[in-house]
DNA sequence: GAACCTTTTCAGAAATTACTGAAACTTCAG
DNA sequence: CTGAAGTTTCAGTAATTTCTGAAAAGGTTC
């Protein structure tokens, strides 16, 4: 009922949230006829909310010999999971935003608050682009790794800072080679 | 429009997106008239969605001497706007699936499916926890320095890996001291 | 290839969400 | 105070989204 209810909240149909929500905490895949039943919903809303999830890629399903039923699985890990949406939003809001800014960005402005209007959609055009760009990188990065570093939290940005402070002659801000790690 | 758009795809009202874009890219302050012929909507409507964009911390208001309207304008520090989103964000929708996952964790399981269901859960509660513990540790640093750590992408984690692959005695993985940073 | 079981589709109904416009309210200068 | 200018509220309406259930389609088995 809660993943329902905040679903709803980030744009996702009440519905489709629960169906998740059931399949992610079942120990086994579900056939439809048995989320229809946890749910009290019906036949065709099971079948639209499925549908939808496998376009996100976060439920798959599986057959069992002897049954003709098809069973639904959400998969476990949940830097999977975490990574699957990811991409997903990316590919479908993300970058149809990306396009459409790039595109304001290259007609002539007709007026001085035209300018400035583009050159605001300049800033939020490179930011996402760098956020984004920073993100899928990273992503790339097994989860023991990303795990670790989020352990560090903040402490290799400190460290960043610390350096900016007491600036060293002949130094490049953007390379970093491998440090001595003590302690 | 494009923002209109996106914004319901994210839970977020299309006029409300409306009206945020609009300030957004707004050399000046606007007031509720402004933005009503802007848009095409009614002054009720404009007056609502600026209320949801101040309860989010998204406009601000300014007030003219000489001249009884209020003025709204849209900060344009792309920084201080993702970290507000995400504040914002972390309370009203965060903070309430972490407790209610934290009351679900612990009740006594009826059932193995139960059991397993927890399982599941405290997986999620603990990568949540994480992940917005990092993220609130990290948005603390400098937009200077943060814009630096993303332009080194992953190369922070791949050191990472690289030291994971070659142990190095007497080390402890989780605490990093001032490397040598050189060329 | 026909009976059977399951899934998908989709038109219409239901529920939800968003919007309007007018009345009530607030503010402030005179 | 008063009245003009501006803003908020909210009941009613409109638009949109979601859901249902029955019919059609898809697959399997014998």
């Amino acid at each position: 009922m809660h993943f329902g209810e905040m679903g709803s909240r980030w744009g996702i149909n009440r519905t489709v949230s629960q169906i998740y929500a059931l399949l992610f905490v079942s120990p086994d895949a579900l056939h439809a006829e048995d989320i229809m039943n946890a749910l009290n919903v019906s036949r065709g809303n099971v079948s639209m909310g499925l549908r939808e999830l496998q376009s996100w890629r976060l439920v798959e399903t599986e057959s069992r010999p002897g049954d003709r039923r098809t069973y639904y699985r959400a998969p476990d890990d949940i830097w999977l999971i975490f990574r699957t949406l990811a991409e997903e939003r990316q590919r479908r809001e993300v970058d149809p935003t990306l396009s459409m800014l790039r595109s304001a960005l290259l007609t002539d402005p007709a007026s001085e608050a035209d300018a400035v209007a583009q050159e605001r959609m300049r800033e939020m055009y490179e930011f996402i682009e760098m956020l984004t760009g920073w993100f899928a990188e990273v992503q790339r990065l097994s989860p023991k790794t990303l795990t670790r570093l989020m352990g560090m939290g903040s402490r290799v940005g400190r460290l960043l800072e610390l350096v900016d402070r007491s600036p060293a002659p002949n130094e490049s801000p953007t390379t970093l080679t491998p440090p001595t790690v003590k302690e």
